[in-house]
DNA sequence: TAGGCCATCTGGTCCT
DNA sequence: AGGACCAGATGGCCTA
């Protein structure tokens, strides 16, 4: 809530035609639709800031925007289901050292231990180019 | 000062 | 009918 443009709600209403009352009522339910999606942005804007919270972020001083947010997600998501996919395929020497990156990833995520994901394997994205690099998710060699 | 990002308003469309 | 969702328009703030 940082600016405020000042109320619409004289702007562009030909209702007035029909009797004050009418323009009252249309200006009533004007000003309730702005108010209730204020409240729906507002929603929104919370379901970002959460996925801010979850998806890496280099340079903590500039905040994602919502776009970039949006894109960090889905790189995200990508760079974790190779993750697993490549965990199921063989069982390395990495295998204990994956387990262990997944284990603090899901409690960092979903600190209550609930987890969901398709069966591995059923979604190969690996050759989809990504938008970001992943670097820091790697297997170390 | 231009450009990016954002909040807000608004009208249209779809759904309950 | 009224609410939810969406996209376009508009204007403010911030930074390079």
């Amino acid at each position: 809530m940082k600016s405020r443009r000042p109320s619409c709600t004289d702007s562009g209403s030909e209702s007035d035609t029909k009797g004050p009352e009418k323009f009252e009522n249309t200006t009533r339910r004007r000003m309730a639709a702005n108010a209730r999606e204020r409240k729906r942005m507002e929603g929104l804007n919370t379901a970002f800031d959460g996925l801010r919270k979850v998806v890496p972020q280099w340079g903590e001083d500039k905040k994602l925007s919502k776009y970039e947010t949006l894109q960090m997600a889905l790189s995200y998501i990508m760079a974790l289901n190779r993750i697993l996919t490549d965990n199921s395929r063989h069982s390395t020497p990495h295998r204990q050292w994956l387990d262990l990156q997944f284990e603090s990833l899901q409690s960092e995520v979903y600190p209550c231990g609930y987890v969901t994901y398709g069966s591995p394997g059923e979604n190969e994205t690996s050759h989809s180019p990504f938008p970001c690099h992943f670097e820091g998710f790697g297997v170390p060699s």
